[in-house]
Formats: C-alpha cells, structure tokens, sequence
DNA sequence: AGAGTGTGAGAATACACGTTCTCAACAGCG
DNA sequence: CGCTGTTGAGAACGTGTATTCTCACACTCT
C-alpha cells in the first residue's frame, strides 16, 4: 500500500538479482555472504529477507533469472551471427568464444553452482537441469535450421560439446579448447545429408 | 623415532587421504570440516595438522592423489575393455558409463573442485589443468592407437566430449548423455582415414 | 497534530568451523 | 623408577555468517 522509502519492491528485487548475479557467479554461493548482496544491492537486510526468506532462496530466484538473462542473451548472439553469414550451428560456438574471452569469465554458473553440494538442494537441481534441456532444445533449433538431416541425437551431442567447451575455457583459461569443439562439429555437420 | 601411538606416518598419511577422497568428493570442499576428516581418519587433529598444516594443504594433497588413483583407474579400464575387444577410443565411454553408473557419482572432482572459488587457489588450479591436460594426453595416445590417421584436433575434441558427457551425466543423474557422445564419436571415427 | 504502520541501518544471536592449546597417558632412556 | 619428549583426545579460541531483533524515523490516515 505504501510507496516504499527509495525503491519500489520491483527495483529492490532487480537490484538484489544484479548483485546477486555478479556475487554469485564471481565468487561461487559459499563465497558470498547475504552482507555481500545487501551492500550490493543497497536494499536493507530486513528487505532481503523479505523478498527471499532464505539464502537458499535467493539461489533458486537468481539461478531462475540467469537462466533466463542469459538464453537471452545467448539466442539473440546466436541470431546476430547468423545474420552475419553463419551457420546457425557454428555461430553457437562463436557466441561462446565471445562469452569466454569477456573479462570476468568463470565458466557456466549453473556447472559451477551443481559442485556447491552444500548450497544446493533439490529445487536447485531442477533448475540447473532445466536449464540444459532447454539449452539443448535451441540447439536442436538451429540444427533443424541449418542441417535438416542431422541424426536424432545431434542436439544433444551438441549439448555435450557446448559443455565440455565451456568447462575446458575455463579450467585452461583460454579459448584454445574451443577450436577443437569447432573442428570436431564441423566434421560431424559436413557428414550429414544437407 | 619413537614408532608412534598405533599408526605410522604412512598409514595415517592414507587414512587421512581415504576419508578426504571420500568426503570431499561426496560433499564438496566447503561441506568437509577438518573434524570430519579427522573422524573419518581416526587421526588425531595433532597429527591432521602436522600432515598438512591448513585444510588448502589437504585439499592440494588429495588432489594429487585422486588424479594419480584416477588416471591408474582409468587406464586399467580402458585397457580391460580394449582386451575385451572394444576400439581404443571408444573404449573410453564404456569406461565412463561404468563410473557413471556407480553408485555416489558425483561428477568429475576436478571440475567441482574448481567450483568452489573460496576454497581454490592458484596451486589446486595447476593440479587442475593437469590433470585434464593428462587425460588428453592419454586420448591422444588412445587414439594413435586405434586410429593413427587421426586429425591433431582429435584428442582436445576428445576431451571436451569426455567433459561435456561427463558433466551432464551428473546434472541429469542419467548415462543417457553418454549415448549421444558415443553416436558422435563413432561418426568422427569414421571419417577418419584408417 | 497524533496514532499506527512499515522501513532502513545495523546490532544481537546462535551456531559453525579452521586452527591452536591443554592435559593426561605413554614410550624411551638414565 | 623418575625424567623428558611425543601423542591422542578433544576443549578452547577467534572469526565468520545466516537470520532475527531493536529502535528511531518517515509516511499515511484521521
């Protein structure tokens, strides 16, 4: 009923999932203290505890949101390059080296956040794993796009493909691995019946 | 000097690391206290401490260990299977779909590892990229083996399908991954020039 | 203006955990 | 036997952290 002191409960919410985000993925969940994502965010304690009763909380809202800011963020980079005269399939691995070479990278949060045994419970999990099926689903989009004869299990090899890259980027520290997920999906499109 | 109370330094030295294998990879780093390692052990905190002088040093220490126990593990399977009759590379995946399979798998130790930034340093991260620039190594020289016509490209891309399976199993508690990047594996096998 | 409600700021609480310390038992040695 | 040095068992310490609580203020409504 009332207008709140400085925020609406709509921009404390977007600012706790800003801090969130970058606490989070930067530092890994047992990394950030709920002190942390308050400085962060600006919102008072009693705020955040408000919104999300628990750290646990927290966690699923803001795994929820990555998911979602960044499908976005990777369909809209997929379409980009294709537009630009890539093959739906290869502009996958485009978007990803980009994503590798941006500062501050440190794998899939969702990877990351699985190996927090400590900090994740069930509903996590959910969501992590819904994130890779729908990850998959879109490749399996753009492979229908660009390679209508592509063998039923091609999105999901794609998928493992994507994953493993990504881990390898970053336990390496550097793309290198990437032109080998190339080289190796680029074998296996150029083996299919266009 | 003096033959210790009812253990040897070496005996200890691997209770010590049995548990922390067992605990740490079960639970993460950040879900194993000291304390647990020591009651799994049956060492005393006194000598816990005189081993390794911070949990970073048990933590270095059982990487080391679990990478030289996994490697030897890995490469008496592979060769079992090859015995078995099974192609070099893909023997690979049955392998990995026999780890999958056990119960308490957790993914890879390594990769979780790295997931958990607040217990990482610099010098888990060299074990790290070891032991995966190890396995690589190990594809190579499986893939020399089998099929010596292979791009260089083939061991790297290797890897990051032995990641990305290996990964995904874990987040979806299922070996159906693995049979995609088997499909993919056969297919760049046959385009190779045997 | 005054009562009531909701809020920010941050202190207080309760517990967890890495690391160190105490104390008693015990082995070797004179 | 006593003396000395080492060990096991676990208590103690200091710090960190999720969560709750206090208190004073600002705003709404009458």
């Amino acid at each position: 009923m009332s207008p709140a002191a400085t925020m609406t409960t709509d921009q404390s919410r977007q600012a706790v999932l800003r801090a969130a985000d970058e606490l989070f993925y930067a530092r890994g969940i047992t990394g950030v203290v709920m002190a942390d994502v308050r400085d962060g965010s600006g919102v008072s304690m009693r705020r955040l505890y408000t919104m999300y009763p628990s750290k646990r909380d927290l966690v699923a809202g803001w795994l929820t949101d990555r998911h979602e800011t960044w499908m976005a963020w990777f369909t809209t980079s997929v379409e980009r390059h294709i537009a630009a005269g890539a093959d739906p399939v290869m502009a996958t691995f485009d978007v990803i080296a980009d994503w590798v070479t941006a500062p501050g990278y440190r794998g899939c949060a969702f990877i990351n956040s699985l190996a927090e045994t400590n900090e994740i419970d069930d509903s996590h999990l959910t969501i992590i794993a819904a994130h890779k099926r729908d990850l998959i689903e879109h490749l399996a989009n753009l492979a229908s796009r660009g390679h209508p004869g592509a063998p039923a299990w091609l999105p999901a090899a794609l998928g493992i493909i994507v994953d493993g890259g990504i881990v390898q980027c970053a336990i390496f520290a550097s793309t290198e691995p990437l032109n080998a997920a190339r080289s190796a999906v680029r074998q296996l499109l150029e083996t299919i019946p266009t």
